[in-house]
DNA sequence: CCCCCCCC
């Protein structure tokens, strides 16, 4: 098998020319040792034709040489990557994302016979000595929105890169620096430092203080548009004294040295691969306000794309409220104080219903008689029952908002959307969702290998097998109130004391906490079962195993027997939990239903028929 | 350097 190389691609990177996605191969890496753990690698490079080693591979792309996948030889291609000049006919590449073509392994060898490339040696050299960075097509077209066909509208502001590297207005002298000219938002990266952006603040959180191990401190965010995207930017400590009360929203302002890093999807909305963070060189000057900037930015995510973003992540969405539940409430699991909860269904023009929940004031507030259309700008996206959506406190909410893709949904609702037919996610391909019958079929291995977020429980269903009980420890003696079910004191003298109820009681009653090893397909899992569940696989109840463990202890021992070896459709709930200060993998097994093998039968054709699809 | 956002 031979590989084709992008053959004269390094000569016209290294001239300033945008190619897009060229393939290279790897001919060597070269560790350069960094301060505090910043390793960067430097790559030798060649088309086939030239070769080159100024080719530096981003830090978040490190483990591909860690891992041996850059092994030389290996075939890549560039999906995204700038070039850099650092002086006067003196260019630097750097590598943001590639695909693996080929592994070395499978290459084997040197191909073509590329020539060392030397600055220089072509006509058109002279042409681009600016310091500024030439990003490739590619790198535009990632913030382009996903839902074009939702993103059309004036109030989005992602225009072509042209337009956007357009250098026309000059930022201001400062007492700290000279005048620079103004970039625009879409080309900052961490590898440059030398930069001067104008852009308007369309939002602006409250301050927040922090505490945690390790440290303390308060902190503010806030988003950055202009006419070629929008950044999110935040400020600590310090500089929330020195911008805090300076920042207006909706304001426009010139901001330079400021320290780029590269976002995190799960915690915002906003559209750029990265976020600002404000040091103590950084400089924020009001500006007049510029009309061509423009004020709002969305990136609406059409309900039936929602399967296609992460579950976790932070998006947009925009729909017409088809129905709304009533207020209820729910005890949160963490905190364990009662939070205030709406749940509200949300449509729009491709017949996809998903479920929003709103919590607190927001749920309190909301009026969803007369079928609003409702923005919100930044919800978390879950996969609970398919795709459900749930807001954050830092969610911004709109309710008939003045802009065009609330019009034209509006219009849509009353003429025809009012009485179309919706289908509803779900993650099981059979039963409705909504109806408590929500399915996350997931495998053990699965939930190990999502390395399942602190703080943040997973549930999901595997059908699986009992391979061992533990009969130790399973039961306990507890509390005789009916809610309360406190593990009670034996006192020794006939009395039972429950610590929770300050009480002592004649008896008690059996409560069973079973250690079970269950074996999916994928794995097996150590788990806990509770009272019902317990009880379900035992096939007895507390009172009965309790009993029964006193006075026949070999019939108690074949409960377990009995018991071990069966399978069922298990619902669980994971999360990760601090333990003797490493974080375990905490499993509760929050079901189990004997498996309908008609019911299981069918998913597993849906699965096969979904697989034999994709 | 935050980043919790709750329930099934």
């Amino acid at each position: 098998m031979s590989y084709e190389l992008t053959t004269g691609a390094i000569e016209q990177i290294m001239t300033g020319e945008a190619v897009v996605k060229p393939v290279l191969q790897v001919l060597g890496s070269k560790m350069i040792a960094g301060s505090g753990g910043a390793d960067r690698y430097r790559l030798l490079l060649s088309d086939g034709k030239y070769s080159h080693s100024s080719a530096m591979l981003a830090t978040q792309l490190n483990n591909l040489v860690i891992n041996g996948e850059m092994e030389t030889f290996t075939v890549i291609q560039l999906e995204k990557y700038i070039c850099n000049t650092i002086q006067p006919g003196r260019r630097v590449m750097i590598l943001l994302e590639v695909t693996i073509i080929a592994s070395g392994a499978t290459v084997g060898k040197k191909i073509g016979n590329p020539q060392q490339f030397k600055a220089g040696q072509t006509s058109n050299e002279q042409a681009q000595s600016e310091n500024k960075p030439v990003v490739q097509q590619p790198v535009q077209n990632s913030r382009t929105p996903l839902s074009s066909n939702m993103n059309n509208g004036p109030a989005t502001p992602h225009r072509g890169l042209s337009s956007g590297m357009k250098v026309s207005q000059n930022a201001p002298n400062t007492p700290g620096g000279t005048p620079g000219k103004v970039h625009p938002i879409s080309s900052l990266t961490p590898y440059q430092n030398r930069w001067c952006i104008k852009a308007r603040v369309t939002n602006k959180s409250a301050v927040r203080t922090w505490s945690n191990s390790r440290g303390e401190g308060k902190l503010f965010n806030m988003t950055l548009l202009d006419d070629s995207g929008e950044i999110r930017a935040t400020a600590f400590k310090n500089e929330v004294d020195k911008f805090y009360d300076m920042i207006e929203i909706n304001k426009v302002y010139f901001i330079r040295k400021a320290t780029l890093k590269t976002a995190d999807k799960r915690y915002s909305s906003i559209n750029n691969d990265y976020e600002m963070t404000f040091n103590q060189e950084t400089e924020m000057i009001p500006s007049d306000d510029d009309k061509s900037l423009p004020s709002l930015s969305y990136n609406f995510i059409p309900i039936n794309e929602l399967e296609k973003h992460d579950s976790g992540s932070v998006i947009d969405v925009i729909g017409v409220v088809k129905h709304v539940a009533d207020l209820s409430s729910v005890i949160g699991r963490q905190s364990n104080k009662e939070v205030k909860k709406r749940d509200v269904q949300l449509v729009d023009e491709n017949k996809v219903l998903v479920r929003l929940t709103l919590w607190g004031n927001d749920a309190e507030t909301f009026d969803g008689s007369s079928n609003p259309v409702l923005v919100v700008k930044g919800c978390r996206l879950s996969d609970w029952g398919g795709r459900t959506l749930s807001a954050l406190a830092s969610s911004q909410i709109s309710i008939n908002p003045d802009i065009p893709e609330a019009h034209r949904l509006r219009g849509w609702y009353d003429t025809a959307g009012h009485s179309a037919d919706y289908s509803e996610f779900r993650s099981d391909g059979q039963g409705p969702s909504g109806s408590g019958f929500s399915t996350n079929w997931k495998s053990f291995a699965d939930i190990k290998g999502m390395a399942v977020s602190e703080n943040k429980a997973e549930y999901f269903t595997t059908k699986g097998t009992i391979i061992f009980l533990r009969k130790e420890n399973c039961m306990y003696q507890a509390c005789p109130q009916p809610d309360c079910n406190k593990k009670v004191i034996d006192q020794s003298n006939g009395f039972f004391r429950c610590e929770k109820c300050a009480k002592e009681y004649p008896n008690y009653k059996w409560r069973l906490i079973l250690s079970a090893n269950l074996a999916d397909y994928s794995d097996n899992q150590w788990v806990t079962c509770f009272q019902d569940t317990a009880e379900a696989i035992l096939g007895k109840s507390g009172e009965e195993l309790g009993q029964l463990r006193d006075q026949d202890e070999n019939a108690f021992d074949r409960i377990f027997t009995e018991a071990t070896f069966k399978s069922y459709v298990f619902k669980m709930r994971a999360k990760v939990e601090p333990y003797n200060d490493e974080a375990r993998l905490k499993t509760i097994c929050m079901s189990a239903t004997p498996v309908n093998f008609v019911d299981y039968s069918k998913k597993l054709i849906t699965d096969i028929e979904a697989m034999l699809a994709a």
